[in-house]
DNA sequence: CGCTAGCAATCGCCCATGTAGAGTGTCAAG
DNA sequence: CTTGACACTCTACATGGGCGATTGCTAGCG
């Protein structure tokens, strides 16, 4: 009675136990019982004892018994204390830090599905567990050239690259033709004036305009640079998953329903991608456990999260999906760290973008 | 002993009784035994009888007992003569066949992948299996604009827009510099000459050429339509794979780790990709039923294709992938008609494009 | 007052056993 | 060639008794 006060956080020798007992079970996958708690805890207490300090752990709701005599396991709140104060990080081994490093630069240049996709892989391979990246924002997309074509019925096919190579194409509806003549110095126009400029910038710089001549043009010009993110025919925003097959080695995640479940839910990429975007919100990594995520479908997972940012703008964010049991003390920073290297990775690819723009070593060269 | 001769084919009774059996079989998922086929099979025999039928049929091969007193279901081998012999095909309902129609014409003019993606869901929807399309070849593909942009270190940015809206791009890796000046009048000389060819034909005029003046120009230009197919970044080609996750539904495939190896191949896509080119060479229907395959993942699996032609052009192949046990007389009409309708919006997409190309309604409008 | 040893109780797991049901192969008779 | 009868085989399912692991509780020890 007198302790239900000070109970919801649970003694120094309590949080001990619930380490090692959480670290076992993340090892081993077996319930945890007093015996084996006695002789690994490194605390000299006799099995009874141990057992006393379970039943308060049990009581805090940190462990649970998945029936009697059977050891213990951690709930969702014990993994979440676990990871939130008890948990020992380990850093990423250096090799595999320049490996990831090696995997995300290079060869990408602009091309942001490529690059979130290489990012999920070496997020599922670095943890054996599913490796997911949303496809980033293009915050920062500096305009290398624009080109018109007329279609039939209105419409207009506007190409514009963007960032040194990354070449977008959307078809626009309008309300009325535009000749072949009218287009091109439409064009012509974007290309004199904005070239290596920020596609943000070009648009308010045009919705400046909007009230001088040729408004109707600037509709053209504003449709085109709109909404810059999705390629035109491709399968729209989202995320790249990777490595989803790992998750049916698990035990915990071996009924055929379950995975069905699962992969049905990958499949329809909404409730994923609303969770991932909660995670925008937060800095650093963040992780759901079990019920946390509030999706019943991920009730024996967890997410592990973390934005990624170019310059000081988050453009999306990444992570891996694997069993509530998962090595958190490797997971968290590999995520950590893939987060700020694939950042690092998108930034350079800018700044080196716009220079290339310039073609400075044409000028040089030849 | 005399019977030996005629005994590769089974006599008239016993392929009734197979016919049977297999329906039924693929209907209720259960072995079948002598005395539902004595009441099922309309021929008047007791359950005796059937039983020295149904072990001709074993010594033959196209049945087996799962185990002793357990009915018998088809092998491979009987699948395979029920499919060419004795399935009673079942043509797909009218109103399937116009939504179908509707769901693949319109909206994707010019985008592959995307038309490939709504025939794949399709398949899945119609058929509760997996659908697979292969993203078609063009191979009917008329330029109808091409641009260069110059990039750092060599390399040379191509854009070209080919059917109406399809807008492709690649990177060219030159052996030398290219000034935009050169790039230009490079473009304009593609433009000028061959805007509405077709890309094979401008590639065998540009090769007449190659013995003549700018040699070097012209491999610039051969190498930016050279193998027009796959987008530059964008995974290159392959196949679109929809409703994956029905095959979980499935009995003969409710073991977690028969169904990783499945999906991990659909991940690979290699092996189902040369499986499925496999069936180029077929006209029509093919089906691969279990070890057929020759992959032992899918040894449970039949695989139902057909190739889809844009003229008579054989451009990609689809189908749908499923247990053995599945819906023979349903599937294969629906997998036929899905591919002459996938072959024709196809047509309809490229007879119009080119038509739009001309813009004749941008003369006499506005 | 906290720790410990001991003890009964609980429960999952494994195995053997028993039973019912379904289906087969065979054989002799029609 | 067909059929009814019969013995046989095998699976699926339920039952029940150890075995082992682990718990909660309580009395005693320092």
């Amino acid at each position: 009675m007198g302790t239900e006060l000070t109970s919801d956080l649970p003694s120094e020798r309590a949080r001990h136990v619930l380490r090692i007992l959480v670290e076992h079970y993340i090892r081993e996958g077996h319930p945890v019982g007093s015996r084996t708690l006695s002789l690994t805890a490194g605390l000299d207490l006799s099995p009874a004892t141990i057992r006393n300090v379970m039943a308060d752990l049990e009581d805090l709701g940190f462990i649970a018994a998945p029936h009697t005599s059977a050891g213990r396991i951690p709930t969702a709140k014990g993994y979440r204390f676990f990871v939130d104060t008890l948990v020992r990080l380990q850093p990423m081994a250096e090799p595999d830090v320049v490996r990831l490093q090696g995997q995300l630069e290079d060869r990408f240049r602009g091309d942001a599905k490529a690059i979130a996709s290489a990012a999920s892989s070496a997020l599922s391979a670095l943890t054996s567990l599913a490796g997911v990246v949303t496809i980033p924002r293009q915050q920062k997309a500096t305009l290398r050239h624009i080109e018109f074509l007329p279609l039939s019925g209105r419409r207009v096919l506007a190409i514009l690259v963007v960032n040194d190579a990354e070449v977008q194409n959307r078809i626009l509806d309008m309300d009325r033709d535009y000749t072949e003549e009218e287009l091109r110095r439409a064009a012509n126009y974007l290309n004199e004036q904005f070239t290596g400029r920020d596609l943000s910038e070009v648009r308010t710089r045009l919705r400046a305009n909007l009230d001088g001549t040729r408004e109707y043009m600037n509709r053209l010009m504003l449709d085109s640079i709109a909404g810059h993110a999705p390629k035109a025919g491709t399968e729209s925003a989202g995320y790249v998953l990777s490595g989803e097959t790992k998750l049916m080695n698990f035990q915990e995640l071996s009924d055929v329903e379950k995975i069905r479940q699962l992969f049905e839910a990958f499949g329809e990429q909404r409730e994923i991608l609303t969770l991932l975007d909660r995670s925008v919100a937060a800095q650093g990594v963040q992780i759901f456990i079990g019920e946390e995520s509030g999706y019943r479908i991920l009730d024996d997972c967890t997410i592990v999260t973390a934005p990624y940012t170019v310059g000081d703008q988050i453009v999306g964010v990444l992570g891996v999906i694997g069993p509530t049991r998962m090595a958190y003390e490797r997971v968290i920073p590999i995520v950590q760290v893939t987060a700020r290297l694939l950042g690092a990775a998108l930034n350079s690819d800018l700044n080196v973008g716009p220079d290339f723009g310039l073609r400075p070593d044409l000028n040089s060269g030849s």
